[in-house]
DNA sequence: CGAACGCTGACGTGGCGTGATAGTAA
DNA sequence: ATTACTATCACGCCACGTCAGCGTTC
């Protein structure tokens, strides 16, 4: 496919599309005019690339692991420095799921508190509304802090 | 405690923290002669800020939380506002939480097939090492298309 | 009183694109 | 006629870094 038929395929814009050729990620082969031909792994890796945009991997790291296949010349020692950087990866992504969740819950408590706000007529902050839940709230929970800070 | 004194708690920079009071995030009160003086909650709230950034939530997205209390007058209708951005983000924090997981299962399934390599002594590539199982796993694993376009 | 620390304000930087334009080729 | 190519330059956003020059704190 051509690379407008891709862009259909995967809302990149065309100029991501080069870019990222440029910094080695996808490699489309051409046709003997010079017209980039993207096959179906072509199209997958830009799928990919999209999930790694939205989970903000800087395209260099991509771009590492795109390439590092290519500056060895035998499998084992590929497969070595590959792996590592792919270890690498999956062990980032790990922390930003875990992250990711552990945040929520801090969120989802403070949701909880700021709720018991519903019905109440008053300036929401410490002085205007001392007895408010906030309050105490705000104390253990950094969210809360935020909020009412 | 002052500027410093949070720098070294945090690992913050002074930069990044009167860039977040500038934003409305961290709002310390002020000695006499005009120096911020930060009390437990704002280190809680800095502290959230590492994982927030961690996490690659803009701070425009934090800003508007951390404000929107203000912009009401009374707790009822605050927190319905201030309950819908929380929800929003938690949402956001959830989605990001799947997506890192799910990748994070594909690029195990890959480096695993890469795994494969150890002691090969052929050129890594499609065309030098035409029986390597990466040639089958590139075809539906991204990852692996990454690695062996 | 002086060294260390803090303040404001303004300008610079780096990553990641976006867009525009121009001229050519498929 | 439409689409794609190279190349280049500018622009914009975001989250800071950096520096100058001056005020505060201990």
């Amino acid at each position: 496919m051509k690379i407008g038929e891709l862009v259909q395929a995967t809302g990149l814009t065309e100029r991501m599309l080069r870019h990222y050729e440029q910094l080695g990620i996808i490699t489309p082969s051409r046709s003997e005019g010079g017209t980039r031909q993207y096959d179906e792994e072509d199209l997958a890796v830009a799928q990919l690339m999209r999930q790694l945009r939205a989970l903000d991997i800087p395209l260099e790291t991509v771009a590492e692991i795109a390439q590092e296949r290519s500056k060895h010349s035998t499998g084992n020692s590929s497969c070595l420095s590959v792996g590592a950087l792919l270890e690498d990866l999956a062990e980032q992504l790990s922390q930003k799921a875990e992250r990711a969740l552990s945040l929520r819950r801090i969120i989802m408590d403070a949701e909880k508190s700021v709720q018991e706000c519903k019905g109440c007529e008053n300036l929401p902050s410490s002085k205007t509304c001392p007895d408010c839940p906030m309050n105490r709230m705000a104390e253990d929970n950094p969210v809360a802090a935020l909020i009412w800070g």
